[in-house]
DNA sequence: TTGCTCCTCACGTCACGTGAGGTGGC
DNA sequence: TTGCTCCTCACGTCACGTGAGGTGGC
């Protein structure tokens, strides 16, 4: 039975923990955005790969694109400056935050107008329903 | 001076009074949404384009496929069936509205979570700001 | 002839999906 | 040998953006 707190996971049991396909495992890696070691052909992923990943997908969330979650990353990864790289997160997660309210006002729009859309459509059909019936 | 209300609108025209590239224009074309008559090598958008053309872009706020429009579109050139199109057409815009309802509540939760976040790291920020104070 | 606007390829973008074809180890 | 899982190309998707290179008409 697979240990899923075992250093190493298979490409299946990252899969199965994460709710991702191989595929985006594998172009995850080709962008660089997690590093899996090699046994033979197969990939092993780390803690290291596994606290990335869930950064990753926390990010998705929020919008931020792929290369903008490796930059964001990668300056986590040298540990340096601290409150210099919490400083720019911070901003870029304001200027997502801005975005999708953004995003959520347009939204709200146009959800408005299809009902508005919808409810004219119910009439036209009662309508056009009375008359094929008389 | 254009007159915006004439019979035939050039491309410039069009990207003008919808908001949209050339490109898009051309693109639309090519998928057989609009069609615009040739006038040598240039494109004349005629009113049933411009009223297209509307449609289109209503049917992309509420996150409708090209190819969905087109087929929606089409329902209604070809004219028959007045009632069974609008049904189709009231399906859809239903299928749809679930749709943004569902992308709403995933966008509120996903700012919820954000503005969580946020609040974490303006007290972190706080934080490190008076440790490098003293 | 110079500008301007129009045109047609055709590759690039973003985040993967989807075969095709091949290898290693039980 | 058969299955299973893994792998690497590499093209497809969606709605355009973005040059490159060329043409027509004032």
């Amino acid at each position: 039975m697979p240990n899923s707190d075992a250093e190493f996971l298979t490409i299946r049991q990252m899969c199965a923990r994460f709710g991702v396909t191989p595929r985006t495992l594998r172009f995850y890696e080709a962008k660089e955005l997690i590093f899996p070691v090699r046994k033979g052909q197969s990939r092993l992923y780390t803690r290291r790969d596994r606290g990335r990943l869930k950064l990753i997908l926390r990010g998705k969330r929020f919008g931020f694109a792929l290369e903008e979650m490796r930059q964001l990353l990668d300056l986590y990864d040298r540990g340096d400056a601290q409150v210099e790289q919490l400083r720019r997160t911070y901003a870029a997660a304001q200027a997502r935050l801005a975005e999708m309210e953004r995003q959520r006002a347009e939204l709200d729009e146009a959800i408005v107008e299809l009902k508005a859309d919808l409810a004219w459509g119910a009439d036209r059909l009662a309508t056009l329903g009375r008359a094929a019936a008389e």
